[in-house]
DNA sequence: ATGAATGCAAACTATTTGCACGCGC
DNA sequence: GCGCGTGCAAATAGTTTGCATTCAT
């Protein structure tokens, strides 16, 4: 936590309550959270602060790499703080990002992208399903 | 092209101009289109058609897996005709989806996953970076 | 004290929707 | 002829932006 608060002014921008909170809020979660449920929670903490604030410091951090933002179809961007490098399974039910201990960008797959002469900036890799718990609940309809 | 409308009357959905169109355009591209430029494209073959038939033929066409979507963040959805199943190196500079042959989705990450009780839905695996072309472009500011 | 960050509201972009009409089956 | 599909315009969702003010450094 207070490592984040340092990256932030390691590039040169200042540390407001507002970051401070949001970054908290972020700290404090295991899953993805739209932007509406960040500011939620940031507005129980500190009810003055604006959804403005939210989005653009959101855009801030994700610019710098502090956090990582899905993007599905359906409905808002999703944020989360990054954790190094991770992948996920994505419960369409409830939402949840089951973390992914392997990551496919290695063995055969990295050295064909690197044999085609492409400059690899980031990756992403995502399943979209149900997790156990929702798939009784899924199925019943 | 003809199986493709024999697909959308397969699926109980009827085959109207505006389809035919729409599938016209996505077959004579080989990337990903956004709304607007299948539309533009749409327009120029028939000037009467709406965008709101565009999106929500697109969204038939990706529901019954015809085509398929690309969310980045910046920007609208892109689409294209599905290529059964395939992966892209998508360049920063350009916008081109270069197709990727392998898929990640085999061999031991697919175990984990299978293995885990996840049901999965769909995958997603997408590079991101910048093509031989646009590297040189991109280094020297 | 200076410029970066904020709050507010208005603007904007991408997409969806309600309704009356038109057309494929 | 029935009902799905369409065009239009208005509505909505998500996000960004201009501007005056505040605050971190």
């Amino acid at each position: 936590m207070t490592g984040l608060l340092n990256e932030l002014s390691a590039h040169g921008y200042k540390i407001t309550p507002q970051r401070r909170i949001i970054l908290q809020v972020l700290s404090e979660s295991c899953r993805h959270l739209s932007v509406e449920e960040i500011g939620d929670k940031v507005k129980q903490i500190e009810p003055g602060i604006s959804v403005a604030t939210v989005y653009r410091n959101l855009n801030l951090l994700a610019e710098i790499g502090i956090v990582s933002r899905l993007d599905l179809h359906e409905g808002p961007a999703r944020y989360e703080l990054n954790q190094g490098h991770d992948h996920h399974l994505v419960c369409l039910g409830c939402g949840h990002a089951i973390k992914l201990g392997v990551c496919p960008m290695q063995g055969e797959i990295k050295k064909i992208i690197e044999e085609s002469g492409f400059e690899v900036n980031s990756h992403h890799f995502e399943v979209t399903g149900y997790c156990q718990e929702c798939q009784t609940r899924h199925r019943k309809p």
